[in-house]
DNA sequence: TCTCATACCTCGTTTGGCGAGGTATAGTCG
DNA sequence: CGACTATACCTCGCCAAACGAGGTATGAGA
């Protein structure tokens, strides 16, 4: 294995897509509006992005999908098999790592 | 102005290198050591990202160069402009703007 | 009827990270 | 002397990813 990964870039949209739907099965539609409300508007995504993400997510054997009819409408909803689990923890680390570096280069005053 | 910014995606490189700078004057290589040692390994940029980057920073008014010749070496040392200030206080607002907004959805264990 | 919210999708562009390669000098080790 | 490493700069070309803009269709309410 040993993917890709965010080297120094972030992958964010995969990461967020893939902590929502470890708690619960959700659809796309939902998706982009628990994100907004849960991270306070500090994220957004558009559908340009979701929808090809989720995509190949689940190509990736990351996600599983079901249709659901609803009221007429359509939903996709999708859920994390346990592949996306590990790569969930995984992103996370690697997260956390890049996030903890760039606030020691922010929050240092002096470098020598 | 309003430009771009990093919507969901970081810009890491940009921000890290404005910061760096912030302080003092340097040039490339010491750059890219100083990032390694300071964030504790976790934040490296490769040659093929740093030199490009500067390049363009100065393009755009960020960043001021001077060329010293040291032990037979060129260093080009970089310093910000004022843009390069302001700029660098944007990106830190959408940066922690940003990652606060990964932290709720990470550690959130519900949504509704 | 028109508009808005819901719900899905794709295409084309741009940006930017990254590896690989290239040049040149100074110092060290054998 | 020759090889190798560290210093110091650079570019080219690939690829992936984010994004805007556009497209389809339904249901509800004004």
């Amino acid at each position: 294995m040993s993917e890709r990964d965010p080297t120094l870039m972030s992958g964010v949209p995969e990461l967020v897509l893939l902590r929502l739907l470890a708690h619960r099965e959700m659809y796309g539609y939902e998706i982009a509006r628990t994100l907004k409300v849960v991270s306070q508007d500090a994220l957004t995504i558009g559908e340009g992005v979701l929808y090809p993400a989720l995509h190949a997510l689940e190509a990736r054997g990351l996600l599983r999908s079901r249709t659901q009819q609803v009221d007429g409408r359509t939903r996709v909803y999708y859920q994390l098999t346990p592949r996306g689990h590990r790569r969930l923890a995984r992103l996370t680390m690697n997260w956390r790592r890049m996030s903890e570096g760039v606030e020691r280069i922010l929050g240092a005053t002096t470098y020598e």
